[in-house]
DNA sequence: ACATCGCTATATCGAATCGATATAATGATC
DNA sequence: GATCATTATATCGATTCGATATAGCGATGT
């Protein structure tokens, strides 16, 4: 899971570690301050894999190759800088062997595969994470992704409301909102899958110009 | 946090792994589906730090011992035949080993620190497992817990607003609609407050009756 | 009668993730 | 120029996950 969204992430621009962590908070929803001890070890898994290449901030020659070239611009202001600075240190030595992290053909390849599974995690992390990077997939997929949410929601909606026995109040608060918050996902939902049958007909209805 | 799950069921009924999944699920709002890869981890470590005992639901001894006398009565159905099943059977022998745990004096003393300990755990899932035992807590420490959680929610919605970059349409309205449930959380976490605020008020005005 | 399917139930494995901690460079504050 | 917060990488042990194996039992069907 963190796979796809490290991937998802360095489609757009090349990012080292503690950078992706902070896009992972701030640019997506997923509040889940995923921890260090995650991310690192799924970089190097990612690396081992040929998925990603780790461009050193100030690797063996002296004035950063051309690999770190073309990405750079716009992003948070804080990662810019970053990696300016530790561009300009790299002839010197840039702080602490910090790794730049671009993503390889072979890498978009596997973006693609795990965008594209419908099958894998049910969770709401990895349905959050998949629309998160929707633009991604085909408007048929996009729909797919978001009927197959949405019936899973639906179905333990239903399962939810059948035996629901003797419980104190806090539980019950917490069931109930929990439950409120399911209901409120679908019609969120909803208003998704609406406006993606709209574009679909739309693309339908106009085929070339 | 999965120890203090089970112990907090543990507190009401004994119960084998599988009706712990089940009231997990079901009872309690958490439609994580924790996995029987935790559970049964659990119930081991819980049982080898003497916060619980396995009541071998059929064992060495003939009619099933004083043991598991007392607490039956009342729950969710199936589980109450599933005790009954593997109580009858007890003396020819139960089904393939099933364990009915109970928990002892060390777990509920463990249960209560657990519980207590507002140090621990800012996540969601931790929350709403505390809130939902939250009848095991003093008035006061049930409004902290609250209380804090409030603090961080409108901590992390403010933090939110400042810096929300480029975005495209579709992780914008996973952001947007993260940050709603955010606020969806704090109305909720703000008329339980009002509550037990109303119930601490009416503790004062009728000390004793 | 019996075959098969689905549910109940325990268990284990490897891999992913977490939470805490160590380390170090840099920038800001005083 | 000492101290502190932030940026940054890394590793450790413990927890949790997801998949899988095993097996008893009830219902359903033929």
């Amino acid at each position: 899971m963190l796979d796809m969204a490290i991937l998802g992430l360095l489609e757009e621009r090349d990012l080292h570690g503690y950078e992706i962590r902070r896009q992972l908070r701030d640019h997506l929803g997923l509040l889940a301050n995923v921890s260090f001890g995650s991310i690192y070890p799924a970089l190097t898994r990612l690396e081992k894999s040929g998925a990603v290449v780790a461009t050193e901030g100030g690797g063996p020659t002296g004035s950063d190759p051309g690999t770190t070239g073309a990405a750079p611009p716009t992003g948070s202001l804080s990662g810019e800088f970053a990696v300016l600075r530790a561009r300009r240190h790299a002839g010197t030595r840039s702080r602490r062997g910090k790794k730049v992290y671009r993503i390889t053909d072979a890498g978009r390849l596997l973006f693609a595969e795990l965008l594209a599974d419908g099958s894998a995690a049910d969770d709401a992390r990895s349905f959050s994470l998949r629309l998160a990077f929707a633009r991604h997939l085909a408007p048929q997929a996009r729909l797919a992704l978001l009927e197959r949410r949405r019936a899973l929601l639906v179905q333990r909606l239903v399962e939810s409301e059948s035996a629901r026995p003797d419980l104190d109040p806090y539980a019950r608060s917490v069931v109930q909102h929990t439950v409120d918050g399911v209901a409120r996902d679908v019609s969120w939902l909803d208003s998704l899958i609406d406006s993606e049958r709209a574009d679909l007909a739309d693309a339908r209805t106009e085929p070339v110009g």
